[in-house]
DNA sequence: TCTGGGGTCCTAGGACCC
DNA sequence: TCTGGGGTCCTAGGACCC
């Protein structure tokens, strides 16, 4: 046995993940401080303008939870959960609609003070974040304090902060003791903080491995770490099988994405009620033309352009179906997007209603580089 | 009363080329 | 006539994440 863990595990780094907490619903919070204390769900369609908050009660349409407050969590809602079942849970409970650009503007302030802490971050969506501490000086309770006190001060809002020597241990920390919670862990702590929970705790580790583990009898990290490596390779393959041992003894040596390159971008829309391919011909197309709208400007804000354009449908079954294209140029105007979407819907056999309607644009170049021919001198 | 929207990565087969 | 092995690109689907 090795006496020492650096031989195997490279250089010893500080990594820390940041997770804002129960973020949308947060931000909502500033902006109304009357809810403080209350069920609140942020989910749905923009409603009519009318008077005080609109009640989950009220509710009625297609929509999931995307968010809620700790009150609204004490009834059981929980993300992801349909808008009807919330209902149910908390009829009272003030369902508000997700303002997006204002979330992403909070969220570019909490960056921009955590940057200044320390700069070497990936970004993880619009709440959460890495950072790389190894670099930085202080112990790691001091540096905690200050990226939540940065946090606090840029924004109004709590977070819950995971330290440990890589992402794969400090997502699981950060979600320790939130909210506003703060976890440093050591690979000496894995066996008594981590293999206690569930081994969908592991980022990476969703419903159906779960369910499959759970056939195995796993169902802890510690069941993971203490399973036969040949078993998970045999059942789940060389590269997950291998991953899912390392997972579980804490080993991850992922370094952070810094910069990343968008790509692809998409816009999809789920009908307010299943539309019929043929009746409702005109209905479709329509959202096509709109859909295909939307996502040229956001081709055209970031300066991109299409090599491949993919569409997405959903059925009333819930089956989903994809067709996609690839050119030989470039196309980012709203006419070549709804084209190339037309040539993959005649590639598609309808004999169901369709619930969702999506456009996806793929390799991703920037026009006048990557997208012209390359000179042959 | 079922189940949003925006992404990434992986796998696997076939075409095509050397 | 049959013997190859890579490599890349494209397409479709699926798992997973925020």
């Amino acid at each position: 046995m090795l006496p020492t863990d650096s031989m195997d595990s490279g250089p010893s780094r500080r990594i820390a993940h940041l997770d804002m907490d129960a973020y949308f619903a947060s931000v909502e919070l500033l902006r109304y401080p009357e809810l403080k204390g209350l069920p609140v769900v942020i989910g749905g369609r923009r409603s009519v303008p009318g008077e005080g908050f609109q009640r989950l009660r009220d509710y009625r349409g297609r929509g999931v939870v995307t968010t809620c407050t700790y009150p609204a969590r004490a009834f059981g809602v929980r993300s992801g959960m349909g808008l009807m079942k919330a209902a149910a849970l908390a009829p009272d409970a003030i369902l508000l609609p997700g303002d997006y650009e204002t979330y992403a503007r909070v969220s570019r302030a909490f960056k921009a003070a955590v940057a200044e802490v320390a700069p070497a971050i990936e970004d993880r969506g619009i709440d959460e974040i890495y950072i790389d501490l190894t670099e930085v000086e202080g112990t790691s309770a001091e540096l905690a304090r200050r990226l939540k006190e940065a946090v606090k001060a840029a924004t109004g809002l709590t977070c819950s902060v995971g330290i440990t020597p890589n992402k794969l241990l400090s997502k699981i920390a950060s979600e320790m003791q939130k909210p506003d919670g703060v976890t440093l862990l050591g690979l000496e702590d894995i066996p008594a903080r981590v293999w206690p929970l569930p081994a969908s705790a592991v980022n990476g580790i969703g419903p159906k491995a779960a369910a499959k583990l759970e056939a195995l009898g796993i169902r802890t990290i510690g069941d993971l770490a203490a399973a036969d490596p040949a078993l998970l390779l045999q059942r789940f393959g060389q590269s997950y099988g291998a991953w899912l041992s390392d997972a579980a003894h804490g080993r991850d040596q992922r370094p952070l994405t810094i910069v990343r390159e968008a790509k692809s971008m998409s816009r999809e829309t789920t009908f307010d009620r299943d539309l019929h391919p043929r009746e409702d011909r005109e209905r479709l197309t329509a959202i096509l033309l709109d859909l295909c709208g939307r996502l040229a400007q956001d081709l055209e804000r970031k300066g991109l352009a299409a090599r491949t354009v993919g569409i997405k449908l959903r059925f009333d079954d819930f089956s989903i179906l994809s067709r996609d294209v690839t050119l030989g140029w470039a196309v980012a105007s709203p006419d070549a997007l709804r084209d190339a979407a037309r040539d993959c819907l005649r590639r598609v056999t309808f004999d169901r209603r369709l619930r969702l309607l999506g456009v996806r644009a793929g390799s991703l170049v920037t026009p006048g580089t990557g997208g012209a021919p390359r000179p042959l001198f």
